[in-house]
DNA sequence: ATTTAAAGTGAACATATGTTCGCGAAGGAG
DNA sequence: CTCCTTCGCGAACATATGTTCACTTTAAAT
């Protein structure tokens, strides 16, 4: 898909990405025709040259309009979750406990939130007491999966199990013990998918 | 330290925010002009206002030139290292193997790196094979941290424990032995302090 | 040798954009 | 009431910036 690149059209683009880095914000035509030496309508065929091959997005007539495309990284912002009661939308404003920003390579597509995981249930899987737990909204999960589940008005951690035609949320932790999980939404419903840990020391 | 924002003010400030969060850079004078729907001079000292009380910082003169104050919320790009060799500077480019996006809550301030975690001597600080430890960049470490060290040229995870006048690097695995550090940086070299473990499912 | 695409230049143009100026209104402090 | 700050307007200004044009150069392909 990433068409081959001409070496100033390379230059061009690493130099918009340190820009981008540096600055906050993205380089001018002319910025760049400064740092590369080039005269501003000769970057301004690269440009176009980078927006045809897909590698930036440019806003027409817009100062600092070039966009580097979502391609490698970027960031995403993921609410993190509190209290949560069954019945409510998960994602409703109200339960909001503050944000994160993290990496595209983390979160990839579709809904996330994220939680913070309390108690000891999953350290048969080494997910700790205080770890944030980034998850993949999703009401379905496929067996062997950590999902994020509504019990008792609460958001746990447990592991997804199928017994024949029976499914069951595992916890990690022999202590624990599994709760069925049945056809009617019963007992239980199952929030999201857990995609990442994360612990801070 | 953020000083009262008045109404018209906090108005801008979450629309510079947002603006930015949903084009990607910054807005003009005109572009809040026209969504606070006010004249650009206004808008001006408004700016000027916020820039004041601290909560963004302005390049006079350039366009989309406003730049959101490190407040709560940003992200800091953080390498992520392969191959070390023994002596070479930590952070030199050759061993880039790649760079991920991490929220402040997580880093903080400091130099910080990123490696994979491979084999399991860390198994018993919940730490796995495939993990990526966050790394503040530092060549002392108290006790009791989990610290990245070099051993034999290759970048391990080992808690740091002290025993009278000599520093030993415990692996967190039965199945491996302590290592000493000796003062005279013999065998070992500490890299830096473990910050944060991600997790990917 | 001829053709073609990319790279390059410098000047010119149109407009996007930050800034300034002079003026007025609203509201709190004294 | 007066003083002061903030908020407000519209016009004007200076320049930052994207874009176009006409033409040349370079390098690779035919």
């Amino acid at each position: 898909m990433p068409e081959q690149l001409t070496k100033i059209q390379q230059k061009a683009l690493d130099t918009i990405v340190e820009f981008n880095r540096d600055q906050g914000f993205a380089p001018t035509v002319r910025d760049l025709s400064s740092i590369l030496d080039r005269s501003p309508s000769t970057v301004h065929k690269i440009l176009l040259a980078l927006e045809e091959k897909g590698h930036i997005t440019r806003k027409e007539g817009l100062s600092r309009g070039i966009l580097i495309k979502r391609d490698s990284h970027n960031t995403a912002t993921i609410p993190i979750l509190g209290r949560i009661a069954a019945g409510e939308p998960i994602l409703a404003e109200e339960h909001y406990d503050g944000y994160i920003e993290l990496d595209s390579s983390i979160v990839g597509r579709g809904e996330y939130f994220a939680l913070r995981v309390s108690g000891d249930s999953m350290i048969g899987a080494n997910i700790l007491d205080g770890d944030t737990a980034v998850i993949l909204s999703s009401n379905e999960a496929e067996k062997g999966e950590i999902v994020a589940a509504l019990l008792n008005g609460e958001a746990t951690l447990k592991r997804l199990m199928r017994k024949g035609r029976r499914t069951f949320l595992m916890p990690e932790n022999p202590a624990y013990s599994p709760i069925e999980l049945d056809e009617a939404r019963g007992p239980a419903q199952i929030l999201g998918i857990l995609k990442a840990v994360i612990r801070r020391y």
